[in-house]
DNA sequence: ATTTGATATTCAACTTGTTTAATAATAAGG
DNA sequence: CCTTATTATTAAACAAGTTGAATATCAAAT
């Protein structure tokens, strides 16, 4: 449902080509949503069928041509009014929630094993994300209402990775303190 | 993919029909993986078919009879495998972090409005989430691992809620003082 | 010359997830 | 008696997401 919200806010302020946005979901956007370049490009025909975007033929020099997409008045209307419209709380889907609801069943080390890579995966993305802001910052000048924007959803992420971090020392040294195995 | 896990995981400690499952995933499994009662039945017949699992039909009295899943053996060892297998972060899907990447489409009182709705999604939640942890303190003396274990994903749930709230506050403080509109 | 790699897009097959509804047994209330 | 609510399961259609591959343009390195 909520892909072609994701392309349309991507088209919101610049044009994109289905390579380009593949790239964006690939970081940036894709930090809070996923998509292939295949769900990417079907969605992009979905769109252009709605008009919510059109499409132009791009040839270029050196590479081959593209098709770039830039969102028309329509699909810009159809955005605002998403945006505005309340919506429920999104689903989270966290494989490593199940593994620790049903921990009890491997031994305790196996368990903490793996709750330490997870949060290793967690630091390395948040390394990322200070990297991201650090741009940010310094971009100050460049200082425009859509990146302010787009700044909001990185401190999220900041926030977040470090939210899971403490989440995971929590949990490691309730777990080492576990008495059975 | 991770669905007969999260199922697998519900039957790791208790024998479950699939409508006592469509329960369990409106909360505790739920918590972190959604399913409807159509996904489980189906996925059941899935996990039957592998010998993952297997079923009992029981007689009741005042209801309708129901068939009742155990985990087996091997279904077991299947989810032990993947309990210590790494697996990569969870993607995250976040329908509130695209609108406000594309928040400066609306007016900002608009968006606000919509972050504070959320807000007070996420404070509900936490209220809830620390009801149940009420119980599990009382439930104390009735502390088996596999509690001990839930409980862990339960203090994930907290956290979160309240690193929710505050970056909610955070953002809405943010937009609060912004000039533009 | 040919392979490798980046850019750029499309196809096919499959699994997962959503929506709506149908079916059936029984309790309880009006 | 009849409607409504809860328990319990199944069906069918569709949308969204995944996997693997195919096709094509061109640059750059071997």
């Amino acid at each position: 449902m909520s892909l072609s919200h994701a392309i349309l806010a991507s088209l919101s302020d610049n044009t994109y080509s289905g390579y380009d946005l593949a790239k964006q979901f690939d970081g940036s956007v894709g930090f809070f949503w996923k998509a292939t370049h295949q769900q990417i490009y079907r969605e992009l025909r979905k769109l252009e069928e709605a008009k919510f975007i059109n499409s132009q033929e791009i040839a270029q020099e050196g590479r081959p041509n593209k098709r770039v997409f830039s969102i028309t008045e329509t699909g810009k209307n159809h955005l605002r009014k998403w945006i505005t419209e309340p919506t429920e709380l999104s689903t989270t889907k966290e494989e490593i929630l199940i593994k620790v609801f049903a921990g009890h069943l491997v031994p305790k080390t196996k368990l903490i094993q793996e709750l330490e890579h997870q949060r290793y995966c967690h630091q390395e993305r948040l390394t990322v994300y200070k990297g991201i802001e650090h741009q940010f910052v310094r971009d100050v000048n460049a200082d425009s209402r859509e990146v302010r924007y787009k700044y909001l959803t990185l401190r999220r992420g900041i926030r977040f990775e470090k939210e899971w971090i403490a989440w995971y020392e929590e949990t490691i040294n309730f777990l080492a303190e576990l008495p059975e195995d």
